[in-house]
DNA sequence: CACGATTTGTGCATAGCTTCACAAACGCCT
DNA sequence: AGGCGTTTGTGAAGCTATGCACAAATCGTG
């Protein structure tokens, strides 16, 4: 497996740095709940959409139903930022928008570097949607000599034994598996050793790292069995109710 | 947007038919909390892994580390599904994958139908896990009438007009929504029309669907905005200590 | 300037999830 | 048979997150 004592690699877990507080200290150094930062970037999302169509103010309500929940959670969260709304009014959109940016460390853009250029990763490498929300694809890498050299878009295909020097040389920020599964863990490995601290693993693997290192996973198959969970369940409950 | 009133849609959120007990009834319709549904699937993934590697028997401790889980709460799920482990032993490897895939509703195969097939649409039509994991892509689906017609494996791409005959013919149970964010909820509303209740959507936009239909969203801007922000929030932290 | 309509910010209750800790159950060995 | 080490299943405690409900604040208008 790897070096690493395994803590527990997962979207649905997460202590943050238990040991301080959650109170007080400079609003910069605030613990913020992980229910909440997982939600601004949607609300980030809602407000871009919100500032395109001209509004200049949002209501919590408003927001709310932008963002699909429930506006006392909208007011929460925001007031977590120590945000400035104004009562009988709403937020100021941008100003919101800059606030969230500013919290969620978008002000500079990211780096991310892509391993695994395979099917997936073919994909992500064309995907506009990073571009537009603050990252930059920095680096292509594979392991596949017939891969690498290859072209895509400005970037070229490098060997995953060049990882070290390309994280340093384009500054990169985060990193993205698509690899298969058995390859994934020696990747996370070179990607922590050359000093990346943040991976979106798309590979269908429990990965070990060492604490300080954040991982977050997308599994497609899971989503999917998720959702044949509540589509078997309906069915049992129309069986159950029929009878 | 459409005539559903917005019931949330997303992952975070999901109060599942709140008006049953979750208590006794027949073991099949024992309502589950979400988050132990959500973990099924690892330990699914993880109890495939033990098996290959010739595990009959597996201990609450090793499943939770094969999973990145505590030991307690991969029991505490497990008994959730009323499952037979033995004291002293652990539980039995190939039933215990038997229970959760009955449970998960994977023991009849499902049928999948992908909408825009576009760069993602592509990467994921090509992707093999879905088949291994009980499920098929049965249709392919666009709007763009000069992708209409192209042939991706043994499927053809089909225009969207004809979504609810083939969502009937090929008894499509999932809608995978890979279209941009603009055309997501049309999209969704013809997926409903046509019958499905459940479905993926990776497009960065929030769908109003009426009760009864299942949402999951994916998205991956949101995924490396929250990477981000431990990123930021490291820096930070580093430079509040040095001072 | 006062009033009414609106909307935020938040204390509090509730619900849900996680973790601990331990008794009960099991297999094995003597 | 009995004792020992192991491991499950679960009650209870603690923690996090959600949602309600209302006081405080703000704007617009007469």
């Amino acid at each position: 497996m790897s070096q690493f004592a395994n803590d527990g690699a997962g979207n649905p877990d997460g202590a943050v740095l238990p040991g301080l507080p959650r109170q007080s200290l400079q609003p910069e150094l605030r613990e913020l709940p992980d229910a909440t930062v997982a939600r601004l970037p949607e609300y980030l999302r809602a407000l871009h959409d919100l500032a395109q169509n001209g509004h200049d103010t949002v209501s919590s309500e408003a927001l709310a139903a932008a963002a699909g929940v429930k506006s006392a959670k909208v007011r929460k969260d925001l007031s977590q930022l120590g945000s400035y709304g104004t009562r009988g009014v709403g937020y100021d959109v941008t100003l919101l928008i800059q606030k969230i940016e500013h919290v969620l460390g978008l002000t500079q853009r990211r780096n991310v570097a892509l391993i695994g250029v395979g099917n997936l990763g073919h994909a992500l490498a064309g995907y506009a949607g990073f571009a537009s929300r603050g990252f930059r694809i920095g680096a292509l890498i594979d392991i596949d000599p017939n891969r690498v050299g290859e072209k895509l878009g400005d970037l070229t295909v490098r060997h995953i034994d060049e990882l070290a020097e390309t994280v340093a040389a384009e500054k990169i920020a985060i990193g993205v598996i698509t690899t298969p599964a058995k390859a994934a863990q020696m990747v996370a490995d070179r990607l922590i050793e050359a000093g990346v601290r943040s991976i979106l693993n798309f590979a269908p693997c429990v990965l070990a790292v060492p604490p300080g290192v954040e991982v977050r996973n997308v599994d497609l198959a899971i989503e999917l069995q998720i959702l044949s969970f509540h589509e078997h369940r309906r069915v049992l409950n129309a069986k159950g109710t029929q009878s």
